[in-house]
DNA sequence: AAATTAGACAACCGCAGCTAG
DNA sequence: TCTAGCTGCGGTTGTCTAATT
């Protein structure tokens, strides 16, 4: 278009970067309570040194309570391949037919396995076209262009491709049809990548908040591996948004959470505050992995810290967590 | 054990399209 | 109709981790 447009934030004054857990809990906390009208508004509003893409960003790819972590199955992977025959490089549109998968996790399927996969298969093919070519040689005649062998519609490699791969994983399903359990009225039900969010009403903001983070964890188990979507935890773990600036800004004076608190604005704080934010704050603490779990102290106690363990393995360090289960596919 | 390389994926950037004024 | 602002999309880069040398 080439219109002047005022830059989205101003670059010097965001911050940039993996996100800390602090700033996840604030977007949450913050959409929860009044969703996201406007992306834009919201980091002030949210009180994160955020442009607004990016928490547009991070809640889609990440946030949402909706989104699905975890490795591709086959048939996924499959059905990506199909979907990009036909739509090409339209991430959004192909993400569209896989709910709660992001157009950004399906690009980097597509980028780091999908394409190499393709191309492996397309110089086998073109191998076994050459070898076929040369010994038919002696009995055909020659002007056939070389490229031609190569330049088969892509459709076609692809289509072969997959067919050879369900032949030789012996995928039971059925192969070109939607994926199981991908019927059109739960894509259009389940995901909108760019939909707007309400404010979530009570039911919806019911279960912990850590509900949000990295998917969903196995609490019983302990492990990072995904779980179905868990029923609704017993306790209600809502952050209050608005209740205490000091609260969020205390989250973010840890820095990159270091454990050796340090408190600030003590005499403003009440006593009885104080005592619900420590608390809290060792939950928070263990949950996201930098209290030791052989310390007692960080071990939440009380009742409303019960259900709220769902730590997963490692997954956090200091300075930089991934909240996301990292597949095993190295 | 240290250094290097490759793979994976989160995050950033800039453009396109839509919409309101 | 034009302009400006906003969101969404897709390409690309940056960073971390695992594997290899």
């Amino acid at each position: 278009m080439g219109k002047g447009r005022t830059p989205c934030c101003d670059k010097e004054k965001v911050k940039r970067g993996p996100w800390s857990p602090a700033e996840d809990l604030r977007l949450i906390s913050f959409i929860q309570k009044h969703g996201h009208q406007k992306w834009r508004a919201l980091p002030k509003q949210a009180g994160l040194l955020r442009c607004g893409k990016c928490c547009r960003l991070r809640w889609i790819n990440y946030l949402r309570p909706d989104v699905k972590r975890g490795n591709f199955t086959k048939d996924e992977e499959d059905e990506i391949i199909r979907l990009h025959e036909t739509l090409g490089n339209k991430w959004s549109k192909i993400a569209a037919h896989f709910p709660g998968r992001t157009d950004n996790e399906i690009k980097n399927v597509w980028n780091t396995h999908l394409k190499k996969r393709l191309i492996s298969k397309k110089e086998n093919t073109q191998q076994k076209d050459e070898s076929k070519d040369s010994s038919m040689a002696t009995s055909s005649s020659s002007d056939k262009n070389p490229r031609e062998a190569f330049a088969m519609p892509a459709s076609d490699n692809a289509q072969d491709f997959k067919t050879d791969q369900l032949s030789n994983h012996g995928s039971s399903s059925s192969p070109s049809e939607e994926p199981e359990g991908l019927s059109s009225s739960s894509i259009s039900s389940n995901v909108t990548n760019s939909g707007q969010v309400g404010v979530l009403n009570p039911e919806d903001q019911v279960g912990s908040l850590f509900n949000f983070i990295g998917g969903y964890y196995d609490v019983n188990n302990n492990t990072s591996e995904e779980v179905n979507k868990p029923d609704i935890l017993d306790t209600a773990f809502d952050i209050s948004f608005e209740s205490d600036w000091e609260f969020w800004n205390m989250l973010d004076s840890f820095g990159p959470f270091q454990s050796d608190e340090t408190e600030s604005n003590d005499g403003i704080r009440s006593s009885n505050f104080r005592e619900v934010e420590n608390k809290w704050l060792m939950c928070l603490e263990y949950e996201l992995g930098l209290e030791s779990e052989d310390s007692d102290e960080a071990k939440p106690v009380g009742p409303e810290m019960n259900g709220m363990m769902m730590k997963p393995e490692g997954d956090m360090e200091m300075g930089h967590y991934h909240n996301t289960v990292q597949p095993s596919t190295k």
